[in-house]
DNA sequence: ATCTTATTTTGATTTAAATCAAATTAGAGT
DNA sequence: ACTCTAATTTGATTTAAATCAAAATAAGAT
């Protein structure tokens, strides 16, 4: 095979899935299924997509008919107010789906972008819903992802009678778990947001969260250098400020 | 028939239920069903539960196996924090679905209570999944009302960079609308809960929420007497604290 | 109705976070 | 490597909401 055709086809922007080899199949959505139901899955993501670092994935407003999976990379989600101020309302790792938030009015209701160069797998909703019918266990499954994101979107409430400080320490254990989950270091890591998408979402200024970082730096909790956070001790860090660390 | 029985009947606290006449269809979940389809919900529906004022439908930690679709009445959804305070997570009116959290896990996240004397249908969800297999719009109808749910809590973000008072006419506002659609007016209403709720549920304290009506009222945008709200000029309120009235 | 408890209102004070401002540092693009 | 822009840090000040406190009102229970 002439090297250049093969080169070519992984520049491709739109790359064949395969679900059955896929190394996130633990947390996405083929979990539990046996090798025959994991092919069929392969017939479902039809595609992966690359979505460069700064590049809308969708935007709120347009049509709604495919679910995304993230299968590396890092996106942030938004809406932009009335006044123009733009509104983080989530970020979203590897093995963890877009889109669900647009089944309702079969619109999207938030903007998606990509943090870092990533790859998604698209899924046809039409699609899921059908091959749903015919494999019960991947229905469940997709039943128990809409719902875990209804328990955490609603975990950001539990935010509301917490100080700067707290609500930083819940928002970086949160990061921790997820990144212990895909096999990456819950004690060190790097953000791929900046302070101010992070007060974005926190219902905090840039300000205070830089304050924060550093005053949690202060007292030795953690260790700040920019983007690169370290948590110095953990379980401390989950006792004092509660345990809102899972999703 | 003996009078007798049929009182006897109609006072057991678990009642035979009827989607097929029910007033609520247009709401819940067999929206857009035929009727045949309503006809199997009615073998869904299995049961309605009277639930009294203060009465728990359910508590955190406890085994899920049945949604339950408020019928009459008034929840409200709250989490005890480790540190005792209760952090309410929602309120809920007839035609609204309880339970989608728990799905996650199989396990209850919240307690809800009983906010007046009220009424509940029962789905078991395994029976839902199972009909949802055979009745394809059903389970779409399903999948858009958990969308809707994640789309109601992700709404909550957007209070982050909100100040009290515009905070309470947000909530007013998404009250007002939830009650137009189920037929009562949306200038005028009582509200269920009390300043503290109100307060969890938005992060503020107690004396803010009153505070904020006192100055609503000053300011003549609204007549607050006790649990008796009237929005005196509704458009004014939309336009002024932007249009968060939708769920 | 009356008693008792829970809820609400309002005021005075404190506190945490927002805002305003400026210097510093990091990072993307060439 | 260099430039320019974006992001971060830190300080000073203002502001909104929390807290503390007490009185007034409403709602349940008997």
């Amino acid at each position: 095979m002439p090297p250049d055709s093969l080169i070519t086809k992984k520049l491709k922007s739109n790359i064949k899935a395969s679900c059955s080899s896929c190394g996130l199949r633990e947390l996405c959505l083929p979990v539990g299924l046996d090798e025959q139901e994991a092919g069929t899955l392969d017939h479902l993501v039809s595609q992966r997509h690359k979505i460069w670092r700064g590049e809308h994935l969708h935007r709120a407003g347009l049509d709604f008919h495919s679910l995304h999976v993230v299968r590396t990379g890092f996106f942030k989600t938004y809406v932009l107010q009335e006044d123009g101020r733009e509104q983080v309302t989530g970020f979203h790792m590897p093995g963890e789906v877009l889109g669900l938030d647009a089944i309702s009015a079969d619109t999207h209701t938030c903007n998606a972008v990509a943090l870092e160069d990533s790859e998604v797998c698209e899924i046809p909703f039409a699609k899921l819903e059908g091959i749903g019918r015919t494999i019960p266990s991947l229905m469940h499954h997709f039943h128990k992802i809409m719902s875990r994101e209804i328990v955490r979107d609603r975990g950001m409430l539990l935010l509301g009678g917490m100080k700067a400080g707290e609500r930083l320490v819940a928002f970086l254990l949160n990061l921790s778990h997820r990144f212990a989950k895909r096999g990456y270091s819950p004690l060190e890591f790097n953000l791929r947001m900046t302070r101010e998408e992070i007060g974005s979402y926190l219902g905090l200024k840039l300000e205070t969260i830089s304050r924060a970082f550093s005053r949690l730096q202060e007292d030795g909790f953690i260790n700040v250098n920019n983007k690169h956070i370290r948590l110095n001790d953990i379980d401390h860090l989950r006792r004092q400020y509660g345990n809102s660390s899972c999703e």
